[in-house]
DNA sequence: GTCCAGGCTTTCC
DNA sequence: GGAAAGCCTGGA
C-alpha cells in the first residue's frame, strides 16, 4: 500500500491511492448510508460523524475530518491496513474471478459499526436495496441523535439544492431502539414484518445478554452461532454482519445472487441455467 | 433430530 | 402482478 497522507485544514488527502474506488465501495451493497452528491463525492454518517469522500485522479480526499479521527477511526473503517493488490493477484489466477476483479476494481470491505450493521441486515431480509436504505435513514431521523459537525464552509457542508436546515442524524443506540413500540417502527420506518425482530434484538443487546465487542475475539463459527441467537439473524445475515462489522474475512455470505453466480459458473457449466 | 412449505410488509420492475 | 440482500414457524 503506497500512499502519502497530507492534511489541509479539515481535509485529509491520500495521495496516489491504489485500490480505492468510491462507487464500488459505497454502492456495492455492504453499506447503506453513503449518499452520492452532485459533484460525484459521497457523504456518510458513521461513528457519530459526517464524512465526505471524493476521488480526484489518483487522490482520495476525506473532508470534514482530521488526522486524529483518520488514525483512530477511518483507517480501520476503510480497511487501509489490508493489501488488496496482493488479494487481487491471488484471486486473478482464476479466469472468472480475474474478470470480476477488473469489473469491480477498487472495491474494499468496510469495517462498520456492529449494532447498525446488525439492524441493517435484519432489515435486508426479503427486501430491496432502495427500501433498505430508506428504512435505515428513517430510523436515524426518528430515533437517532442529530450530529452537529460541520463548522466549515465546504460545499458538501452547505450543498446547493438542499435546505439550509439540512440535518444529519446518527444511527440510534440499542438502548433507544429497545424502548420503541414495534408498531411505531413499522409505521414510521416502513420495516414491515421485521419490526419485532429489530426491537427484540435491540433489547437483547441493550440488556447485555450479548456483548457485541466479545465477537471481535471469537472465530467465525463462534461468532456466527452467537449472532444467530438474535431474532431476525439467520445464516446469511450473520455472515454479512461478521464480514462487514467484525472483520471476519473468512465469512462468505451466500444470497440468492451469489448462489446463482456460483451455480452458473462453477457447478453447472454444461447445463442451461436460468439466471 | 432434520427438512421444507408457507407466511410475512411493502415497494419496485 | 410477481418478485425482492431471508427468517421463523409448524407439521411431516
Amino acid at each position: 500500500m503506497n500512499y502519502n497522507i497530507v492534511q489541509d485544514k479539515n481535509r485529509i488527502f491520500l495521495k496516489d491511492m491504489d485500490d480505492f474506488e468510491p462507487k464500488h465501495i459505497f454502492e456495492c451493497g455492504q453499506a447503506f448510508r453513503w449518499k452520492l452528491e452532485e459533484d460525484g463525492s459521497y457523504t456518510v454518517i458513521a461513528f457519530n460523524r459526517v464524512l465526505n469522500v471524493k476521488k480526484e485522479d489518483k487522490d482520495i480526499i476525506l473532508s470534514n475530518t482530521n488526522l486524529e479521527d483518520f488514525n483512530n477511526i477511518w483507517y480501520d473503517y476503510f480497511d487501509l491496513g489490508r493489501d488488496y493488490g496482493e488479494i487481487k493477484k491471488e484471486l486473478s489466477k482464476d479466469p472468472i474471478l480475474k474478470e470480476a476483479i477488473e469489473y469491480g476494481d477498487g472495491i474494499r470491505i468496510l469495517n462498520q459499526e456492529p449494532f447498525e450493521t446488525i439492524i441493517s441486515f435484519i432489515i435486508s431480509a426479503n427486501n430491496q436495496i432502495p427500501r433498505i436504505k430508506r428504512s435505515i435513514e428513517l430510523i436515524s431521523q426518528y430515533y437517532g441523535e442529530k450530529i452537529l459537525h460541520c463548522n466549515y464552509t465546504d460545499t458538501f457542508c452547505h450543498p446547493e439544492g438542499r435546505e439550509e436546515s439540512y440535518e444529519y442524524y446518527g444511527f440510534p443506540t440499542p438502548e433507544k431502539l429497545s424502548k420503541i413500540n414495534p408498531e411505531d417502527l413499522r409505521e414510521k420506518c416502513k420495516v414491515g414484518f421485521r419490526d419485532k425482530r429489530i426491537v427484540e434484538t435491540s433489547k437483547i443487546i441493550a440488556n447485555k445478554e450479548i456483548v457485541l465487542d466479545n465477537i471481535f475475539n471469537m472465530n467465525r463459527q463462534e461468532g456466527k452461532e452467537l449472532l444467530m441467537t438474535l431474532p431476525g439473524v439467520g445464516p446469511k445475515v450473520s455472515d454479512c454482519i461478521l464480514l462487514f462489522a467484525f472483520n471476519k474475512d473468512d465469512a462468505f455470505p451466500v444470497d440468492v445472487w451469489v448462489k446463482r453466480v456460483m451455480e452458473h459458473f462453477y457447478l453447472k457449466e454444461d447445463t442451461n441455467v436460468n439466471i
